[in-house]
DNA sequence: GAGTGGTCTAGACCACGGG
DNA sequence: CCGTGGTCTAGACCACTCT
């Protein structure tokens, strides 16, 4: 398990870095090709790649494809016990969020809904698909669902902002209650066609259920996240 | 970004995936070596190994040292928000918790520490390793400091239970606030040859920082986990 | 159309493990 | 010791983006 002075792409892999670090390629600039990083060290194209694929998994890269490899900008943090969506705590930090809706659409209670929700299959619920973005990269893609009885019409409004604050401020629906799960995951094709990476790449599913004061079920977000685009910081007290 | 019919690593990723599923290896088993997966497929062994590499980021296999490749164990849930420590909340979950002690020594307070305990530099402090283990398998390693004026004497004793309760019945001292921060990153060297993986694999950080009931700084812990070991699950609510 | 990363082949040698 | 995964080479073709 150790590198010994043989595994020359941790070599490769701290010659990339410490130009990184050295202020060279700045955050958001693309590096040379592979073939011309190659070209430098005499080494075989592999195993510039092995050391890439090092730095992607620590956040320090990543990539577009087919078009290279850049250097990542730092990560947004995220607090999942405040109430403040996407937009406001990505702006707080100095950085330009932004959200489309991929779709909106009505659906019929499935089995697996109806038991979160507590309601029966076959009542209506929307289910929404947006993509955000952080200075114009794609960092999260979000599958939400909204009993359409608590919210009538919801799909009409425009879902590229808060969703949160058009329930809220539209149809009176609080949330007293949030409970969120989250855990390393892989990027499968869905997603990571939504984000435009490659399939396989680490990242974060997050799965929030948000609840009102009574107890009922309001919203139902799963989030997969860039794994090199937050940090998630959570501060508790004791009761 | 796509997989067409091309991606002939994803299919032997889909065949492995199968053949778990369908019972063929159970969790811990190991799989066929890649030569012998190799052999029945037809392909070279890199594209064999891509598809294991893909597995490995689902957290559906993991590997050991020269050894070969495993089917992962489901992932314990980690509640951020509870005060029961790994050995109770794993053992809740009907696994088998072990902790081994690393290191335990006495060190001073560099500027670093400083600032989080709000103590002198220079002031001495207690700095513990750990390695913890599920079923056996090692799944995470945590670096530990606490302010030696709080728990005199702290590492002479046994600290391969719950140090938090080792400090509240021996040293009455108790948590009232808990600060936890996480975020994906790749286990690098040293974490990595703890956990006996390859540098390089992906895994989740987390930082904790223990508060007492008059906001000092009781420990500070930083852990790394790999990425298949845990779900972590969050439950708020608004007051 | 040129250049990029993505995939794949068919070999090779090495370091480490005890299947 | 033999088998394992870990690393590496030197090519090749493809699908895609547009540097």
């Amino acid at each position: 398990m150790q590198q010994l002075d043989s595994h020359q792409y941790l070599g490769v892999r701290d010659d990339i870095a410490a130009r990184i670090a050295a202020g060279e390629f700045k955050p958001g600039e693309r590096l040379p090709s592979e073939r011309q990083l190659q070209a430098g060290g005499g080494v075989a194209r592999g195993t510039v790649r092995e050391a890439l694929f090092q730095l992607e998994a620590e956040g320090v890269i990543y990539r577009k494809d087919r078009s290279g490899w850049y250097v990542s900008p730092p990560p947004v943090v995220y607090d999942p016990t405040r109430w403040e969506g996407f937009m406001s705590y990505v702006e707080a930090q100095g950085r330009r969020p932004e959200t489309e809706t991929l779709s909106k659409v009505e659906i019929v209670c499935d089995g697996m809904l109806a038991q979160i929700f507590s309601r029966p299959v076959g009542a209506p619920m929307y289910w929404i698909r947006r993509r955000r973005l952080i200075d114009g990269r794609a960092v999260l893609i979000e599958s939400i669902i909204v009993d359409a009885a608590r919210a009538p019409g919801l799909i009409e409004h425009d879902l590229n902002g808060s969703l949160t604050s058009v329930l809220k401020t539209v149809y009176g629906v609080g949330v007293a209650r949030n409970k969120v799960d989250m855990r390393p995951c892989a990027l499968t094709r869905d997603e990571a066609e939504a984000l435009r990476v490659k399939s396989g790449l680490p990242g974060l599913s997050l799965v929030r259920t948000c609840y009102d004061a009574q107890g009922h079920v309001v919203e139902f977000d799963r989030e997969y996240w860039r794994h090199d685009a937050l940090t998630v910081s959570v501060d508790i007290r004791v009761r």
